[in-house]
Order: C-alpha cells, then structure tokens, then sequence
DNA sequence: GAGGACGGCCAAAACGTTTTGGGAGATAAT
DNA sequence: ATTATCTCCCAAAACGTTTTGGCCGTCCTC
C-alpha cells in the first residue's frame, strides 16, 4: 500500500537504480531526472521503508536503553531527566531510541543479548552500574559499542561517565562539619552499586579525616525511594542519641527525611539538617529548599549519547572515561 | 559476522527453506531434522535478524511513543510511572518500544508521520491529548493504529483511556466545602489540554452547584511543573483576601504550592489547605501527606498498551473508549 | 576518424528472512 | 500396475532498499 521505491521508478519511466540515487543526491544523474524524481517523489508521498533501508545498510541507527524499574509505581526523576538528555540528543543525530523496561534480574541480560544479536540496535546504554556488572561484561564479550553511566569495581576498561560521589560527599560532610555538626548520619542506597559506594566512601572517609567516625547504628539503607528515606530516617531519630545531620544518598531519600523530620514537629534546618545528592528540580522548590549535591543528569546524557554515537561511527573520542567534579548546592535545609 | 539461517542450512546440509521451518515448528520437518538442525542453531548462536524477519513480514511488532518533553529538567513522575507501565506490558507480549523525545510544536508531527510512513513502528500511544489534537487527526488519516490516553474536544471518534477529571475534581471539591472552605482556589494547568478543561469544569460546577462560584482572581494558570505550583500559589497568598484552600491541577503543582504555604510560617493542613491530582508516589510521603485523586497511571499505561496491540492484531475490543472513575484520596494536606 | 574521457543511465546482486508452490520417493489403495 | 496419499524436503520469489559494475552515446583531442 505505501509507495515504495519501485512504484517511482514505474511513475517517472526510470529505474529502481536512478530513483534511489536520485533521492540521494548522486552526481551520476543529470539535474532534470533529479528534479522529476523528487518532484513525483514528494506528490506520491514516499518515505524509504526503513527497515528495508537498515537490513541492506547493515546498521540500524538506533540506540537501546533499558530503564531499570522497580515494580509498578515506579517514579524517579532522575530517569526522566534522564530520558529526556538522550532521547533529544539521539534524535539530534538521527538515532532512534529503543526503550526496555525490565527490573535488574535473570531477564535481564537476555534483552541486551536479544537486541544486539537479533540486530536490532548499534550501541547501548548502560545506566546506574552496579559493582561487578555482569551487563557491562556481557556488552563488552559481544563487542557491542555501549556507554555506561557509572564505574565498576571490577577494573575493566570500558568507556564511561561518571561523577566523583565520593568527591561530592566529601564537600558535603565538611559543609556540615563547618555548621557545627558532629552527630551525621548516612542513609546509603544499596551496597551493589557502584555509586552507592563511592558516595558511602566520601562520607566515611571525610568524617574520619575529621576525627570522628560514621557508627554503625548511623549508617541505614535505603532502596533510593521517598518512602524509604521516610522510614530510614524515622529510625535514625528513634535512636537514643539521635544524628543532628541526616545525609541521604539521593534527593528523594531526603525528601523522605525531611518528611519524617517534620512529621515529629520538628524543623528542617532549625533543628535538624538534611541533605541529599543528585539535585533534580524538586530540590530547589521543596520545603525548605534541600541542600544538596549537583549532578548535570541531562548533561550526562547528552554527552553519553554522543560518546556512543561516536563509537558506533567510528570517530575518535577525547577521553573515553569522563568524571565530573561535582557541585555543592548550599540551601536552607541544613540551617545557615 | 553473525550466524545467519544461511550458515545453519550450509552447515546442516539442509535447505534454508527446512531450516527456517524447522526453527518455526512447522511439522513438515522430520522430528530427526528439526531436533538437529535447532541444534546446530543452537550450537552456533544464532538469533534471527529482527529488521530482515520485520521486513519480510510486513510488521514491526513495534510500538512508538513520544515523550513530550519540556526543556532540559524535565522531570515528571507521571511520565516514568506511565512509562514503565507501557514498557512492561509490551515487553510481556513481545513488543518493542520506540521512544522519542519531543516538545510540542511544528516537528513533532514530522516525527509521528516518518514512524509510521517508515514503517518503523505498528501503532502509536498518545498521552496528553490537547483540544484540538493534531496527532490525533493525523493519526487518524494515515490509519495507523494507536491509542490515546485522554479525549479531545473534537467530537473524533477513536480509542482512548481516560478519567473523569470533572467528577475527581468534584469529590475534592466537595470535600472542602465539606470541611467549611469557602474560599476555594484553583491553580490549573493549560487550557489547551483537554484534562486541565475537564477538571476545571469540574471545580466551576462543584462550586456553583454549592451557590459560590471561582472568582476570577482565584484562578491561576500554571505550567504543571512544582515550580510554577510555588509560584502561583504565592500570588494567591498575596490576594487581599487569599484562599482558605488552593487545588492544584496535579500533585506536582500542589507541591509547589504546599512549600509556598510553608515558606511563609504557615501550616498546611491546619492554616490552608492544599489538594492536588494524580495521587503520584511522593503525595503519600509528602509533609503533610497530599490529599488528591488517585490516578491509576501504571494501569491506564497497561490498559492502553493492550488495547493498542489487540487492534494492531486484529482483536476485538470489548470497549474502546473507556472512562474511569476516580478515587478521592483523603490524606492530612486539607486538615480533618 | 580513432582513442579516450565523460555524462547519464541501468541490471543484477546483496542484505536475511518467510512463504509459495511444488517435487521426489515411499507407502497405501484400487 | 496404476493411481492416490503421505512424508519430507527444496528452489525461487518476495519484502524495499543500496551498491557494484558496466553499458551506450556524445564530445573532445590529436
């Protein structure tokens, strides 16, 4: 039913040959057949079947993504935000963007291995890396181009973006510090990431450098949602001697902090500071303003994007592993 | 480089024809045969090229969706819960997702004619219908499949999901009245999506019904963000006689609102009251907790994907245009 | 006027599948 | 012995492109 290549070439008299090379600019035809085919091209209303286009170019022009949820009220910003950088930029490229759900899990490495093998995208996008990522290995054995953003443990070399969470932690405690703190707690996300552990690291680290500690009955998890900060920190001002700083390991968990602060009637940033990391636009119009630790998500995506898009085409990159220096975001919910 | 059905017919002895069959289960193939030639597959890796298998059969199993995306922090929970709503369920029924990002405007129709022209992608889900929606014309001329979540003010006649804004926004409205409010204010968002018409016309009717009406100074428009929720709510705030109660088009501008509230020393719940729309994950954690409509955003997100593959395959729908109801959720951001 | 260069065009192969329409051989029925 | 019916298999066409390699004139050059 649509119009294809061959219904051109019946219309204009020419062959299959000439149309395509025609439409794509070849020098090989004179400018008045060039004109004509176009012309009738556009008044017939064609657009090249792509996947025909694809199967004979041997590459698809498209990029995969599998967006990690997490049972059905999944809700994170950071994944829009997210989302939003490498869907733009891959569109800006000519790229298509094939988009899996599917939870961390046995399934898991079967789509990335059914996408690559089955031809269906050049590259993927690895996100929120975990510490020995068994989807980083499998893309790396299957000569896959992808571009994670996020480190392993595993000392595997591979092209990334990443933050220094530890760095920002780092800045982070010693704002605290500054403030007069001495009793912080630290609502980690879970362990099995990578990030979690930097960020982890650059709490621990700095408070030691400081000569204090983090306690084990300050140090909670989270599972990187609102109402697990929420139940996190209700725990950490259970405790007898309470912390007088809560840091989570994400916006959201400390949005569930400051909930919890203030459902005990108590004041963020008055009489107790909270913290939190990633900087999604929340931070800045939340109750009171989250203090925090900036990271560029959609800039993050962006530049994955076209690191990827560069691998695919064969163009050298810069610098393959890129951290950025994170930025400390002073508001008011850790007091002045 | 990869194992293609030539490679297993070469390697079997067998035609590509019996090879092909076999891997499909067709029973004219020898039992022997075909347990030895999946096999061989087997042995040699091989996974069916998807654009050559799509090509040959005319269909993409491929579903688009375009993400209407607002500048760089964009970042809505409405979207990666409908996401992943939509993600999961065409994954269960072997379908892939193509996802664009694109604000509205002039390209974004280009973008939906060159998916479906291109033969890219089987049908199209359409979230946030406008009055006048020119995806949906559009759509609706070229005859390709798709769903929408939400109706249109053209009286077209095509397949949508949506809730009954109107009647949402009356329970809350009720409830207020209720509770004593009479001084009732709305933050909506733009008029040009036919659910901020809907849930509007919901609020003027309540109001009226109940003898009061919206004064033209207690209506106020913002951009679904939390940011333009603080924003207008603290205009309202600077109203000579302000609200004793702001609804707020969605959770995320009730957000927005309730930290206005409270940015100046006032309390939620017991100074003002503040209700939102959505029900998104957060309202629950909020502080106070949200009182708003619940919108069952993951299940619409699944309801919509099972219709749009039932007409793509061909199936009957039991209904095709399906309203549902909506569920006020009582929490403390409106007092007792 | 022979040789070469060039401009404009095209047939055919290729990409990796599925499907159509048989065909060969064995067994069963007449 | 002929015909019919299975069982198992296959060659070739098709899906809609792009690319390869070459062909046929015309125009120039010596």
């Amino acid at each position: 039913m649509p119009v294809t290549i061959k219904d051109i070439a019946k219309r204009t008299g020419k062959s299959i040959t000439t149309v395509s090379r025609a439409l794509h600019g070849y020098d090989d035809v004179s400018p008045e057949t060039r004109e004509m085919i176009v012309r009738t091209a556009e008044e017939m209303g064609y657009t090249p079947n792509l996947l025909a286009q694809r199967l004979q170019k041997q590459r698809t022009d498209t990029l995969g993504f599998i967006l990690p949820t997490f049972g059905p009220r999944f809700s994170d910003p950071f994944f829009s935000e997210f989302l939003a950088g490498i869907g733009n930029t891959a569109g800006e490229y000519g790229y298509d963007l094939l988009v899996s759900t599917q939870p961390p899990g046995e399934k898991e490495l079967e789509i990335y291995r059914k996408k690559v093998m089955g031809r269906q995208v050049d590259g993927f996008i690895v996100v929120r890396t975990r510490c020995h990522d068994p989807r980083i290995q499998l893309l790396r054995e299957m000569g896959t181009p992808f571009v994670a953003f996020g480190r392993t443990e595993d000392d595997l070399d591979y092209p990334f973006v990443d933050e220094d969470g530890a760095a920002g932690m780092s800045m982070l405690v010693e704002h605290l510090l500054k403030l007069g703190h001495r009793r912080i707690a630290y609502i980690s996300p879970p362990l099995e990431y990578t990030f979690a552990r930097d960020r982890l690291r650059g709490v621990q680290e700095t408070l030691t450098a400081a000569g204090l500690a983090l306690p084990e009955d300050y140090l909670v998890f989270g599972d990187l949602t609102q109402r697990s900060g929420l139940a996190e920190a209700a725990r950490l001002l259970n405790l007898p001697e309470p912390p007088t700083a809560i840091i989570a390991g994400n916006d959201l968990m400390a949005f569930g902090a400051m909930s919890a602060v203030q459902q005990r009637g108590m004041q963020v940033g008055r009489d107790i500071a909270v913290a939190g990391f990633d900087d999604t636009p929340m931070a800045e119009t939340a109750h009171p303003p989250l203090t925090t630790v900036h990271q560029p998500i959609y800039k993050i995506g962006r530049m994955i994007t076209e690191m990827l898009i560069k691998i695919i085409q064969g163009e050298p990159l810069e610098s393959t592993q890129i951290i950025l220096k994170p930025q400390l975001i002073v508001r008011q919910s850790c007091g002045e």
